[in-house]
RNA sequence: GGGCGAAUGGCGGAACUGGUAGACGCGUUGGACUCAAAAUCCAAUAGUAGCAAUACUGUGAGAGUUCGAUUCUCUCUUUGCCCA
């Protein structure tokens, strides 16, 4: 390319993507010489076109890993694709395909998008969660945790939707309505796989200290999601006609417990088997399976109850009895399944205890109030003192009074000290098709045995028919039906949380190829940690808990897994929003249907009908403000995207997509080709000159340690400043006269410093200026960064009256002097003497003067 | 309701361990080039007063610590996210 054309990216584009594939510039090996480095993005749901999130993920894990490289690291930096899941499923099912089709055909076309943007990927390392390479391993780790004793079959409550006939997650029950149907979703028991990940909650807990690259949000989120807390197992002895004597609760506010009104019970407590003839009782039961299971569901739902002829009796104070109840809000996995009810210091027991007028008794007063204190219209469960509670009064909420009550209660022997986890079991049967199958069989009387690990992988079938009701692999019966070692069994025909498949894949691209098993432990030894993972903020919880849990179990009895965290450093970033358009009907718009007409925006075509603009959102379909990666990668390039998608937020946080903005990246690739070009010249024309004490010299290395600095802390917003800051100094800087050595040893160092953000344009200047060496970060001379003059601020009393230009390392006196001889001792300083002077070393003066 | 953040020009944002607030970009305004427009280039751009030098005000509001606070402490307001 000649100097006078304009920079032309997709030429220049291409060229570097396919010599990046030629020479396979990225691909990775261990190398134990050199230390390591694993950049990982999470991986993406292969949906069929790549988004902005995705573009603005990528670029974040590019900038680092060509950063990390460049700096001398041995950068494993790999993709793959999570590829089971719902909506291979449902687009197979309504245009008549085959899921794997579907789901490879996307990522062929993502594959070639995402190469476009020029990433600095392993191919070779490219991984498919729906390949049976993959889920073969992933088969053999479900035996291996189900031989440790990790994973465990039970009945179990789901969200059930009654028309797809399947089980809904939590979020996917919108409104207690399923996401697809719009069916009102039930409560029913299914006998589902689950992973005993509650046995590792304090070491889950406990690791989050450790990781101290993460964000603390995140850690917060995990901690509370763990939900640690201690409490108290306490008997309540009971009266009544059944022969039961004794129901166990578990509650967090013992302290309470003279404020006892009621005692509520799962309907799946034993106790509701002296009720199976009940015909009152059973309806209610398909009453309270209406309610969601989620925790939001039982707070905001209404609060039932089915009242028993047993009374409770408190342990404290044994005259007092309460009625025993069956609550809808009671679950059958907390605690024991049963609660005692304190309607004053509870909302969902004060809504309870209003519905069945029950007494109300208030416990806890708050600090300012008098003993006369009376709970009224709502529960009060803020701190305070006890009161009405005999030998506990005056205790302070909670302080005091919790641990104290449990001692008194150990003391009585009524009750036990305990630690209670809200994290609980992860269920992972799915009855879907498209996943991973669990290697399971049944004999005829359903008893459990594991398909053997020789029969791996367990297939998944083809040509199933989707539209069954169900499962599909339920109707599929030559499947179904096996023998092992000739006896008759029937599959396991759920499949596996797709979950299940992100919770390892990290440990697989360490060994994608290898077969006999998920990975290599020299391989896994050598890169793992993953040393930065990158992604968004709504992992926080599920996939980044369950990564962690996997660790966990793979090290659980096995002294040849020593790795007990994924991943070292996390950084969550933010999302890519634009403005939303409406018509005036209310009608979304999207933003190639509107046009700007005299400061308004208007619809196309329909020049009359106004555009009312709404506010930036992340970009969704359904509010269509979508911006279609590649139309932007066709009009304006890979790096123009890379640079503004950098340039305009903090990395961690939500980015407004701008055509102008876009617009401007562009414009500036193309004045820094024309500068460049320029550059080029001057280097040519070999001007040989003195020049020891060069600006230029003292900027560029001023640059490596502020760009150094800013990649190092994720301010890539920043290190885009920097790099127009660089441009406006050099564009100015070459109109003097330099040497020629002088201005090519650093302008190739400014060259690399852009590299990470803008891979393409700084490869091609390189190259054109006949660099064929292997390129390295440079390192900032700091002995040169050191401006020989600096910036004094003048401050009389504290406000800035001035600004010397004044030598480096001039002492308290000098710089008095200086201020003296200038005219700014006229206007202050006349008449007045010197009371305080604070002297900050190349920095600043304050005299503090006597008016 | 609880937890964790955030608040800086017209907009997105910068400011190292308390030490020049507004880097850099967008937008806007003026100018150059052009028959004209686009593109490009140059200049200005926190507010108020002033021809100007300059002065005063200014980082959500109010207090505090300090010679000095966008930065630290407390109270409040608004807002975002997560949990309920």
């Amino acid at each position: 390319m000649t100097s006078s054309e304009r920079y032309n990216f997709k030429i220049i584009e291409k060229k570097w993507q396919d010599k990046w594939k030629e020479t396979k510039f990225f691909s990775s090996k261990v190398d134990k010489t050199k230390e390591k480095f694993y950049c990982l993005e999470m991986f993406p749901y292969p949906s069929g076109k790549i988004h902005m999130g995705h573009v603005r993920n990528y670029t974040i894990g590019d900038v680092l890993s060509r950063y990390k490289s460049l700096k001398g690291f041995n950068v494993m930096h790999p993709m793959g694709w999570d590829a089971f899941g719902m909506p291979a499923e449902n687009a197979a099912r309504e245009n008549n395909l085959d899921p794997k089709d579907w789901t490879n055909k996307n990522i062929s076309t993502m594959k070639q998008q995402l190469k476009r943007l020029g990433l600095s990927i392993d191919w070779d390392r490219e991984i498919s969660t729906c390949s049976e390479d993959y889920y073969k391993h992933q088969q053999l780790f479900f035996l291996e945790l189900f031989e440790k004793g990790l994973v465990y079959r039970k009945e179990n409550y789901v969200n059930w939707d009654p028309i797809d006939q399947t089980v809904l997650a939590n979020e996917q029950v919108i409104d207690g309505k399923g996401w697809r149907s719009g069916a009102v979703v039930e409560r029913k028991k299914l006998n589902q796989w689950f992973f005993n990940i509650s046995k590792f909650s304090q070491e889950l807990l406990d690791g989050l200290s450790k990781l101290d690259q993460w964000p603390n949000k995140v850690k917060v989120m995990q901690k509370n999601w763990i939900g640690k807390s201690f409490g108290c197992e306490i008997s309540f002895k009971t009266e009544g006609e059944l022969p039961v004597k004794e129901i166990k609760c578990f509650t967090t506010r013992p302290d309470t417990l003279f404020g006892f009104s009621f005692l509520a019970l799962s309907v799946d407590h034993e106790i509701s088997k002296y009720f199976s003839e009940d015909k009152k009782f059973q309806d209610f039961k398909k009453e309270c399976s209406k309610t969601g299971t989620t925790e939001e569901a039982i707070a905001i739902g209404e609060k039932i109850g089915f009242k028993t002829n047993l009374m409770a009796i408190n342990p404290l104070n044994p005259s007092e009895k309460v009625p025993v109840f069956f609550a809808n809000f009671v679950l059958m996995d907390y605690g024991f399944g049963a609660v005692f009810g304190c309607p004053a210091h509870d909302q969902r027991d004060f809504d309870f205890a209003k519905k069945y007028n029950l007494n109300i008794k208030t416990v806890v007063k708050p600090e300012d109030e008098d003993d006369s204190f009376e709970v009224k219209d709502e529960a009060y469960s803020g701190p305070g003192v006890l009161i009405n509670s005999q030998f506990l009064n005056k205790l302070k909420v909670p302080e005091e009074s919790i641990l104290k009550t449990i001692n008194i209660l150990e003391d009585r022997k009524i009750g036990k000290k305990q630690v209670n986890f809200r994290l609980k079991d992860w269920g992972v049967s799915r009855q879907r098709y498209w996943g991973c199958p669990i290697p399971m069989a049944y004999d005829e009387n359903g008893n459990v045995i594991p398909i053997p690990k020789k029969d791996l992988p367990v297939k998944l079938p083809e040509d199933v028919d989707l539209n069954s009701k169900g499962n599909p692999l339920d109707a599929k019966h030559e499947w179904k039906n096996i023998y092992i070692n000739g006896k008759k069994y029937i599959r396991e025909t759920d499949t596996l949380d797709t979950f299940v498949c992100s919770s390892w894949y990290y440990l697989r691209f360490c060994s994608p190829q290898t077969k006999e098993y998920g990975f290599n432990k020299e391989d896994i030894d050598y890169w793992m940690p993953v040393d930065q993972y990158i992604g968004g903020v709504e992992h926080a919880i599920l996939h980044l808990l369950y990564s962690r849990f996997f660790m966990k179990a793979l090290g659980y009895k096995n002294e040849n897994f020593k790795f007990s965290e994924p991943f070292e450093g996390l950084f969550t970033q933010g999302m890519v929003c634009h403005e939303t358009y409406k018509d005036q009907n209310n009608n979304w718009l999207s933003p190639d249907e509107i046009e700007l007409v005299d400061n308004q925006y208007r619809k196309k075509n329909d020049p009359n009908q106004k555009v009312k603009v709404g506010p930036s959102e992340s970009m969704s379909k359904s509010k269509k403000n979508v911006i279609d990666p590649e139309n932007i990668i066709n009009s304006y390039g890979a790096d123009s995207v890379r640079l503004f998608i950098l340039s305009d937020s903090p990395p961690e946080k939500d980015v407004q997509w701008s055509e102008q903005g876009i617009i401007a990246s562009y414009k500036f690739l193309q004045k820094f080709w024309i500068l460049h070009n320029k550059i080029k010249e001057k280097i040519k024309s070999n001007l040989n000159i003195k020049d020891n004490n060069s600006d230029l010299e003292k900027f560029t290395n001023q640059m490596v340690d502020k760009i150094t600095h800013n990649l190092e802390n994720f301010n890539y917003n920043v290190i885009i400043a920097n790099i127009y800051q660089t441009y406006n100094f050099m564009i100015k800087e070459i109109e003097k006269n330099i040497s020629s050595k002088l201005l090519e040893e650093n302008y190739k160092k400014i060259l690399i410093l852009i590299s990470p953000a803008v891979p393409h344009l700084s490869s091609e200047c390189l190259e054109d200026l006949g660099s064929t060496k292997k390129v390295e970060w440079p390192i900032a001379d700091k002995t040169l960064i050191k401006e020989d003059k600096v910036d004094y601020i003048i401050q009389i009393n504290g406000k800035k009256r001035a600004i010397l230009n004044e030598n480096r390392d001039i002492d308290e006196n000098s710089l008095l002097n200086k201020i003296k001889q200038n005219k700014l001792s006229e206007k202050y300083l006349k008449n007045k003497s010197i009371t305080k002077i604070i002297f900050v070393k190349n920095r600043l003066i304050n005299l503090l003067l006597n008016e």
